[in-house]
DNA sequence: GTGGTCTAGACCACC
DNA sequence: GTGGTCTAGACCACG
């Protein structure tokens, strides 16, 4: 299937899994209604405890992202209701960078120059990129 | 003395306390060679065992803002050659958030747009920031 | 296991101890990816504080020898990146030896003749060091 | 007076400023019989607790460096017989870094290049350097 | 079971 | 008095 699991991430299992899917739902990779794999048989694809995998799922409903029929299984929620939400959620992450960055003496400008400039699309490279920085 | 501990806060308390005093002195407001509280005395202030106020300056150590002296006291180190270390910090968070921003389809000009006209930060505080933000 | 600690030493247990491991690591006894005792066991095993083992394995990862998954356990780090860094700090030391010879009227030569020719290595064993250097 | 302390430096201060003299007196700028200065002008002259300096002379008094007299102060042995005790240390050092050398691959020929072609004597060069000098 | 954090209390060398 | 190390025992989240 489509999950790796990075065993150096400091973030427990579950949550590593949660927003792995969370991306692809709103992404779009995963569609309205779409059923999400049974616990079971993605606990045993990637070889992990069912219970992470439990709990993944239930942080995903818990956040509105999906819902689940009793005996049935897991399904993707509608996307588009959340998306405000998780613009309020990486706005208030922006507002902690912005802190931390005055504190230094990080102008907005330069965090804007950065933003600007950055040319990031596929994740995973991020050396090549300092060097092209400052 | 300065610092207050907030118990709501997840992180671990050595961790709170050590950012604390990291944000002091890249602010300046503690200034080199300048001696931070004993061990002993900001343990009973903040009426925390020793031992994490001990893991708190080690970790501050570790991390070349302070040095310390034993038998003498801890004090903090000159912050100059460190800032540089600090903005790549920084702006490695920043490229989590832009890409966690593309996938929900929030734009880069978004994002500069909410730096430049910011308004709200901490949830609760968003009228009185501005005239604080010097 | 593998470990044995000296209490003539005066150093710390716990440098003693990530001494021995990161000795193990730089040498490829332990390999990467490969999981280190638990910090239990370990600490019953050298009838030692777990606190202290939890200490040593907390400075190797600080190190960036060994990265740790909580809940799962330790394990080594790729190595390969640190040559470089154990390279110059050998350099260092040597420079440091280099300046006390110097003091006292021993020349260079007389310092490269006894790294060619070395014969004694600790005290007490000077006959079978040759064979067990390979 | 000469010594200048380094409240940075980790080594207790007694230690610090024994070996300060030390170097002084086995490079000849104390030549025997020589008086020291006396511990309380000295303790003032540093500002240090008197009690550090007495430590300091004792150690070098215990390591043969000096004698004392009763009511007198403290004297500078006869460095000449002292040499070969010196070497000894310095060998016994070097031996340590040969096997540390050894555990990341360093060969002898390695270590014996960097002797040969460090360019320490005259003040500045070689980055390292600076560090372990002073 | 694992790593991680925290407390309480002790001892050490140094100043 | 200071920093630093160590022990003993506890609790937590994670798997």
């Amino acid at each position: 299937m489509w999950i790796e699991i990075d065993f150096r991430d400091k973030r427990p299992l579950y949550e590593q899994i949660a927003s792995k899917i969370e991306e692809m739902i709103l992404r779009g990779v995963l569609s309205k209604d779409e059923a999400l794999p049974s616990v079971r048989s993605l606990a045993m694809e990637l070889s992990i405890n069912p219970n992470t995998i439990q709990k993944a799922y239930s942080t995903l409903e818990a956040e509105g992202l999906t819902y689940s029929v009793s005996g049935r299984g897991s399904f993707v929620a509608d996307a588009g209701g959340l998306l405000p939400k998780k613009r309020e959620e990486i706005f208030r992450e922006l507002d902690g960078i912005m802190q931390k960055a005055k504190v230094i003496g990080l102008t907005r400008l330069e965090l804007m120059a950065y933003i600007q400039g950055d040319v990031k699309s596929s994740p995973g490279r991020t050396k090549a990129k300092e060097e092209s920085d400052r």
